[in-house]
DNA sequence: TTATGCTTGTACCGTCTGGTACAGGACTAG
DNA sequence: CTAGTCCTGTACCAGACGGTACAAGCATAA
């Protein structure tokens, strides 16, 4: 019942997570799948029904992994940037793993086929990022404010920006290897002047 | 000889951009492109060699519809945060082109199959662009700089992507219709940082 | 007229795909 | 033992695909 390490479901389920990242979607047959994981067709779709069904699968576990991933820091009032250029190393690093880069390229065949799972990604990867630097932002500006708040959302949106600069993007159409993002951007100094501006 | 408006070559190639734009490369079959050419599959094949080397000829096209595209205003080295503000706002409108979110979203799609025209691709697009951008910066330094011009590539990689936020590939994946790229990032204030740190 | 060259429609080929069917094997429960 | 449940391997299906072959059509050129 416990039975042994990996249950059947979470070696397909694997499997197909290596295969698409690797290959991506349309390339990956269902035999090439039922090979590496060590199974049968039948199988697969006894446990998710179509191969759509499959690359669902695949996106939500892989989105719930880096939703529940960052606990993240406790923000310190006192030194708000500190806080910042801290959320922005770890976004910075995430982003350079290869693995985070073959993911998004992966989503970017996927969209098509899934946009449900395209718009849950967006949701968690972006959305719920800005909205975590936005509080970062919110909390300490009060601190160090020379002027009212305004723009929030706009302003984490050109952090993130600023970080996931346009060599990400070729390293996710794979003309680079890692993108090495501009860790510069974390010197303070940078955006400074965001909270100077009227 | 001249024939008429169009050529038979020239008619195949902006089927094939049409439908790849709209579907997909890998959803559009040899049929559907003759008939929406108006030709036949032997003529494209005797065109184009394969479907591939169509893809090829298609990216290739557009690139070089986007890299012949803009003249440029001529830099004015008294005040080049104006040239600087110029070149951001037509670089945005041009972002903002739904013809051009679909290209980048066909280019994504690309990358797999033709590597070649993925690099030419970022070549024209990104690093031309960054160049032109430095260019200006370059040039326009020597009439404002408190300091030396560290860092400039960085400088002209920032500034693109804080034009070009995540929004961007919202759009790209299909969940939003148009980024609107954060028009703000255009005032001058944003970006005096740059030239103030070390 | 004949000859040449290009285009056309259609039929065809081999291959691969997602998905299903099925006959048996391995295992557990009682 | 039997019955039942799940899994496996394999074979198969119908459809679509990229690409080729070819006979016929049409226009030019002499």
């Amino acid at each position: 019942m416990t039975a042994e390490t990996k249950s059947n479901h979470d070696r397909v389920l694997r499997s197909a997570r290596k295969l698409f990242f690797e290959k991506g979607f349309a390339a990956t047959s269902t035999v090439d799948l039922a090979r590496e994981a060590g199974t049968s067709k039948a199988t697969i779709y006894a446990g998710f029904g179509s191969m759509e069904g499959l690359l669902g699968a695949v996106i939500a576990a892989e989105v719930d992994r880096f939703t529940t991933a960052p606990p993240e820091e406790i923000v310190d009032f006192a030194s708000f940037r500190k806080a910042l250029v801290g959320f922005g190393t770890n976004l910075l690093a995430f982003l350079n793993e290869p693995e985070t880069i073959r993911f998004s390229r992966m989503m970017h065949e996927a969209a098509r086929r899934r946009p449900d799972a395209a718009a849950l990604y967006l949701e968690a990867a972006y959305d719920g990022t800005a909205r975590r630097i936005e509080e970062i932002i919110a909390a300490g500006l009060p601190h160090c404010a020379p002027g009212p708040a305004v723009a929030l959302p706009d302003r984490a949106e050109r952090y993130m920006a600023m970080l996931k600069g346009h060599r990400y993007e070729m390293a996710v159409l794979g003309a680079i290897e890692r993108p090495y993002l501009h860790p510069q951007t974390l010197s303070t100094a940078s955006f400074d002047a965001w909270f100077a501006e009227a």
